[in-house]
DNA sequence: TTGTAAGCGTTATCAC
DNA sequence: GTGATAACGCTTACAA
């Protein structure tokens, strides 16, 4: 491998000035420029990264951590963090986690060790304070989704669940139809407690009452909605004439819990999904559409600009949702 | 930030002696050891990333690059390299290329630069010589699923195509079928090809003329599955019984197809997929599962393997496919 | 078992 | 505009 020393020794120039070219910092002649590139090029010389750190206190480079990964959402938003980061040149050290234990290991050695210049992370596990300390300010961080309490600690970059919500309900509303069943997440959930109220809020909007809606807890999960929504329908309730899943997997649940009874969707039943995954738009499900991508290219364009600025005011950058419709609200009625 | 020098001062040892506990190398009195171990706590010391990479020539990183993912295959992927990594205590630099100048640019600056002691990477785009020609011995590198030509030059991490795609032609047999329609992916594709002759060797290892089957090609895509097999339905050619599509986004386009004509599914056609996503397990499809975490797991060891190793022969580790039933091939006949 | 000291390959601060 | 040279924080022979 090539060293800064060698091109100097082939061009007669110095470390200075070789370095100079290298990073385009100070000006420098355009025909040493010319005698440096082309020096490099015959030596085939790649500055050493570890060295540009060590020596430039910084890595160019953008730490993710992630929970481990098992769904379309996470890649999505990875896509989105790559772009940014690609268009800041910089790279992507990513690390994903089991537990508690693995998250706290995992933030120091991303944090603590100068191999990250910055990180964006999805916290569903830790406290705030918690990760407070152990980046200990080494570097910046931004947070993807909230956690409950993540409030004005963090940088975070969020979902508009409240009028995704409502939009969904709204959608069922066009439809005329009000007698629905909810289908949320855990109630201690940030994300599900923000749907809920945005749902809420719709029918407060249009004038409605909000105890025509039914409220079926659940897991976030398709086996969460096919359970749920079978207890439901053994039960013997009265049936909702729609379901608005706070998620897609919990929707196609549903519709299998639905099917399972010899009930369709949409004939005798309406049915609308959040966060527009791959699988809604291939079992043709009405789903609040959710920009992931979107979300991982502004967090990561956050954490790029909180590199160089000391002292700043935790900012939170809210992604707006859309309603894509497809077969599973049809009404042909 | 404490650095070394700083628990040095606290401990009245020398940088050697510190620098021994630290990475557990040579033998230190459990004295001394305890001795650090405690000022490096309260210091709140954590060794400096970039001086380790300068000072010990390697990075403790794993340069991962893929196409730019979007879909759930990669993901189970990564998962798989992470375990890997996370067990050896290795970090991954991931990234992400969108076309060929992107994959050149890419190898080059992990490869190059000394950011990584190994690559895994996914390839699409170069040929053998053309990757080779980049990475110039720098590192160790491990290819996940064969390109082409992708033959001695490399380590290989693939799949049993082979064996998969006859596992499908015979799942069908058995239920009494031998008229297949066979959608298979672009003729140039590697894993199409595979495939291809995996089918066509069931269809021989069952004494059976392989012209009762039909080949139809398309392009790996749902879009691409309705369009042909849309085409299909059209051009008036004689109906199959069952349709093995060679991967499973086809093979949901395909039955896209057949409802909009009016056919369903497995009533009027049986259907296999390939891939095993998750889009198969929701939509009731049978498919070839491909264990696509173990293809990560083994490729990053391997690829662990190769980097204290200064000369090998390129190895090719294939990975196991099997028959998962769904709902789509299920004959009530 | 522990210490000394020479790098590792850059960047950056000075002078010139 | 260019050149010395001192860091940067660690690993690792080689000595002791």
């Amino acid at each position: 491998m090539a060293t800064l020393y060698d091109v100097c020794k082939k061009t007669g120039l110095s470390t200075a000035t070789v370095s100079r070219v290298i990073n385009e910092s100070t000006a420098v002649t355009e025909k040493t420029r010319k005698i440096v590139l082309d020096a490099m090029k015959e030596l085939d010389y790649h500055p050493n990264q570890a060295a540009r750190m060590l020596a430039g206190k910084k890595s160019d480079t953008i730490g993710v951590i992630f929970p481990e990964i098992d769904n379309g959402f996470y890649v999505q938003v990875l896509r989105g963090i790559d772009n940014a980061a690609k268009e800041a040149n910089l790279h992507l050290l990513t690390a994903f986690y089991h537990d508690k234990t693995g998250l706290k290991h995992t933030i120091q050695s991303l944090a603590a060790r100068g191999r990250t210049d910055s990180i964006v992370m999805i916290n569903n596990d830790l406290s705030d304070r918690q990760v407070k300390t152990l980046v200990n300010n080494a570097v910046p961080i931004v947070m993807i989704g909230h956690s409950a309490e993540t409030s004005a600690s963090f940088d975070v970059v969020g979902i508009d669940n409240t009028n995704g919500a409502a939009a969904a309900i709204t959608h069922l509303f066009k439809k005329g139809i009000s007698d629905i069943l909810l289908l949320t997440g855990p109630s201690d959930n940030f994300d599900s407690t923000q749907r809920l109220n945005g749902a809420k809020m719709a029918y407060e909007d249009a004038g409605k009452d909000f105890s025509e809606a039914t409220i079926l807890e659940s897991f976030f999960t398709y086996e969460g909605g096919i359970q749920h929504m079978t207890e439901f329908l053994d039960s013997g309730s009265p049936l909702p004439q729609a379901i608005f899943a706070f998620n897609d997997r919990m929707a196609l649940g549903a519709i299998e819990a639905l099917k399972a009874k010899g009930k369709t969707v949409p004939e005798d039943m309406l049915v609308v999904g959040f966060d527009d995954t791959e699988l809604a738009l291939y079992a043709g499900l009405t789903s609040i559409h959710v920009p992931m991508q979107d979300i991982g290219y502004e967090a990561t364009n956050l954490a790029i600009r909180r590199i160089d600025q000391k002292k700043y005011n935790p900012s939170t950058i809210t992604v707006t949702t859309s309603l894509t419709e497809r077969k599973s609200t049809e009404k042909s009625a």
